[in-house]
DNA sequence: TACCTTCTACTAATACTCTAGTAGGCGACC
DNA sequence: GGTCGCCTACTAGAGTATTAGTAGAAGGTA
């Protein structure tokens, strides 16, 4: 499945996916800005025509929950900008990261840990 | 300097960038998508307009050429990318990458040298 | 000189993004 | 029962993105 978030719709299914299932106050006050509360309503029954949201009645309101994975949200995102700006490598991509965007030595060995353990599982 | 580009934008920064300054018929000659001649001058308009691109005269035409860097578009995109989806963490983003993208033993073998030279630098 | 080609500048039309207002339903409360 | 507040559905309007057409300049050519 093929997700692609505008700006405003991730924020928003950030605040599912951190919150779960919430109602449009809910994700209204766990925005960074001050919107509307029909805004953020808009901005929820779009994301649900996309598909990428549903709802349940609650009371008299609806709960909304995300029903793509964040994961999933991601992998395209990145898709999308590495063929667009790192020439469909993410190898190059990383490279540009380590490279530029001055890790923590933690996060780095952090990071060593992880290939150390990818490099063992795929070369067996 | 916070460069945002649009995909359309992107595609023709990218030419400029592969190229070097080229005329219009270069650059739409070497798009992915057909479009009109009068489409890409219009793309090229606009990115003068914010001042990603300039131009210098030619015989009867201008040749344009990329004013901003590749690795600043590259820098910006990513930290867009990493604010709105991977909670402000580069390190997160990595790691969704070396788990999920799949590279080959030898790419990881390069990172792990990329990492390995880091981490000496840095913790020196 | 008249025509053809190539090029830029300007204009336009459509779609999408973003924000928020209005209308009207529905339950609570006095 | 009337009013208040909260909720959804629908509508709207400004801004941006995307594509491309038209007008007109300028140079080459028959």
């Amino acid at each position: 499945m093929s997700i692609t978030l505008t700006n405003r719709e991730a924020d928003v299914m950030q605040v599912l996916w951190d919150r779960g299932p919430s109602v449009v106050a809910e994700v209204r006050a766990h925005l960074n800005d001050t919107l509307a509360y029909t805004t953020v309503l808009t901005v929820l029954r779009i994301l649900e025509s996309k598909g990428y949201v549903g709802h349940t009645e609650e009371g008299r309101g609806h709960r909304y929950f995300a029903s793509v994975e964040q994961h999933t949200a991601r992998r395209n995102a990145l898709r999308h900008l590495t063929d667009k700006l790192f020439q469909g490598s993410s190898e190059l991509l990383m490279t540009h990261l380590v490279t530029e965007q001055r890790l923590s030595p933690e996060q780095i060995r952090r990071l060593r840990r992880l290939l150390a353990a990818r490099s063992g599982r795929d070369s067996r």
